[in-house]
RNA sequence: GGUUCCGUAGCUCAGCUGGAUAGAGCAACAGCCUUCUAAGCUGUGGGUCUUGGGUUCGAGUCCCAACGGAAUCACCA
């Protein structure tokens, strides 16, 4: 039970027993104390003084004596204005720390018994990765562990784009332009490479539209099965799954289930004439077929071509019958853009209007987009942030900072690149991360991103001190030794931030948010650093004392780990 | 034009289901390393929370309108 909820309990007792009304629990409100006041959470009492019809402060201290006199752990209040504070007592505090310490501070919730996929990155194979890519793939990967965390199974999932007129247009340029070069004869990164040709193919079509016809009848050849035209793709869909191999393993990112356009383009044909038969969708003169949805807000819906092919929306409808049904899903989380919000809208309504019932439980984590200083990249103008670029700078960054710092030298090589490409990867992943989800966010390249401050880095420092404090501690320690000390007011702050973790988790999973964890972990840090500055550890000679402390960090140390690692980014022990 | 989202310090961002004097970081300035890691800590300056109404004990938060910005409204994906 948390302390707020606590508080309600017995709040509403103590109501109950001054003035006789029965009120709700869940209608009281509490909050943590101002740090101004004195106290540690607040009971907010206007909204009481209907039931007791009294001065605001006579409300409050009467209810405060209750508090205090018949529970055990409030130990003292205050009453201002039409706020109640409250106390805890030491025991409290202690018993909290020990309670977390003994869990593991692993921030995982109960299992909930249901089964979410999520799907993320779906990435197209005519380009390489960019940094709206890694927006998309931190929040997916994120979110997947914090649903997990939040007690649920989850399937992580993709849906690689490697068919339709993108790719062709690179296999055009390539077969025209590129004299045959590999990833092999070339050294470039096979996504790079096929970036290129599409990049080339699209110089070459502003010069000479017309090719755009050989590139449609590239298309059909495609899906007749032309075993020369299906060679060339194979091949050259293959250079850039190794090339975004590379990226994603690098990015520290995996996938359950890996399903490919190609398998599953042709899906949802059958759901289309399910809807034709109850009457939900019509069939135009010229054989197309549509969604009307303008009784909701929308206009109609193309679901069909006249000559019986897909569109877009199509397939994702047929993908998503043969997931639920596939794995028994309860619920199925989509990363994908702000711009394509009407499309999920539309998606979950036509789905709603099949019968399905599980169409309210699509959720769309809908991202904004990642801007420059000059606006919106373009790969076109050449203004895109290359994903492998990016994570090449971070690392070197980190490389040069640690460098300078002078601490790592009796480090091996090997444990140096890995701490490099940990910092450098940290410091990426909680800049995109901290942001809220759904807001545009800037990137300024000029600026690389910060290692001081608000930032991935400063959290992974805070880490590493406290392990250098744990690994010169020369006595054990235990949850037992929560018990051993009267917390100062930091120390019962930082508890009290402990204590939040769980509740963190749940907001963030039930918010599709990983900024909230990225939040949580930076008051943490912040708090610690401050409780650092001013309280000797290893220095105290009151032994009791000293295992609290160390036990106190220790568990905070963990929960640093927990919540970082739901956000896919590694601590380490020294830096 | 319709729909959706956004607007908080010079810049990048927090601000939980409405609660006390709106918070961090960066940048600027001033301090703190013979003391557990200075990627840190402390302090100073910086705000009519876009604007105007409304709801109520109480609004950055909820409602309405205006202004500003973004996305989208394809037989593209």
């Amino acid at each position: 039970m948390t302390p707020e909820v606590f508080i309600q309990k017995k709040a509403a007792e103590a109501i109950k027993a001054i003035y006789g009304t029965e009120v709700a629990e869940t209608s009281l409100q509490v909050s943590v104390t101002r740090k101004e006041f004195e106290g540690d959470y607040t009971l907010v009492t206007f909204p009481l003084l209907k039931i007791t019809r009294q001065a605001p402060d006579v409300t409050g201290n009467a209810i405060g004596e209750w508090l205090v006199a018949n529970v055990p752990e409030i130990s003292a209040f205050n009453s201002v204005k039409g706020f109640l504070n409250l106390s805890f007592s030491s025991v409290y505090w202690n018993e909290a720390l020990s309670d977390i310490a003994s869990s593991g501070a692993t921030g995982q919730l109960p299992s909930t018994g249901k089964r979410i996929m999520v799907e993320f990155s779906s990435p197209n194979t005519n380009k390489p990765l960019h940094l709206g890519h890694i927006r998309n793939n931190l929040l997916g990967d994120s979110v997947s562990r914090i649903l997990k965390a939040c007690g649920n199974d989850v399937i992580k999932a993709t849906l690689v784009n490697d068919r339709g007129v993108h790719i062709c247009k690179s296999m055009y340029a390539w077969q025209k332009l590129f004299d045959g070069a590999t990833p092999e004869s070339t050294g470039k990164k096979g996504d790079h490479l096929v970036g290129d040709c599409y990049v080339a193919y699209a110089k070459m079509e502003k010069e000479h539209p017309e090719v755009l016809d050989d590139v449609h009848k590239m298309l059909v050849k495609w899906e007749e099965g032309d075993p020369e035209v299906r060679a060339l793709w194979t091949m050259m869909n293959g250079w850039v799954f190794a090339g975004f191999d590379q990226t994603y393993k690098a990015l520290g990112i995996s996938f359950d289930k890996v399903d490919y356009e190609h398998d599953t383009y042709l899906l949802g044909k059958e759901l289309v004439q399910k809807g034709l038969d109850m009457g939900v969708l019509v069939r135009d003169p010229d054989g197309s077929v549509w969604c009307d949805l303008t009784a909701d807000g929308l206009d109609r819906k193309l679901v069909l071509r006249g000559d019986g092919t897909s569109v877009y929306i199509t397939q994702d409808l047929g993908t998503a019958e043969r997931r639920f049904a596939q794995y028994n899903l309860d619920s199925h989380v989509y990363v994908v853009g702000n711009e394509q919000d009407y499309h999920f809208q539309v998606l979950k309504l036509i789905l709603g209007k099949l019968g399905f019932d599980w169409a309210s439980r699509i959720y769309h984590l809908s991202y904004g987009m990642v801007e420059l200083p000059e606006g919106k990249m373009k790969s076109r103008e050449g203004t895109v942030v290359d994903a492998d670029d990016l994570i090449q700078s971070m690392y070197e960054e980190a490389k040069k900072t640690s460098e300078e710092s002078g601490k790592l030298a009796d480090l091996s090589d090997s444990e140096k690149e890995r701490l490099y490409h940990m910092i450098g990867l940290g410091a990426l992943k909680y800049f995109i991360i901290k942001v809220d989800p759904k807001k545009t966010m800037l990137f300024n390249p000029k600026e690389s991103i910060d290692f001081n401050g608000n930032t991935g880095p400063f959290i992974q420092y805070t880490h590493a001190r406290i392990c250098s404090i744990l690994r010169k501690a020369t006595v054990a320690y235990g949850a037992a030794d929560a018990m051993g000390c009267e917390p100062s007011a930091k120390e019962v702050r930082l508890v009290k931030l402990l204590g939040l973790f769980p509740g963190k988790v749940a907001e963030a999973g039930a918010a599709l948010s990983p900024a909230v964890i990225a939040n949580y972990a930076y008051d943490l840090a912040k708090e610690f650093n401050q409780y650092y500055h001013d309280t000797p550890i290893l220095k105290e000679s009151d032994e009791a004392v000293l295992r609290y402390r160390l036990l106190l960090i220790d568990t905070l140390a963990r929960t640093l780990r927990s919540a970082m690692g739901l956000l896919g980014i590694e601590l380490p022990e020294r830096m």
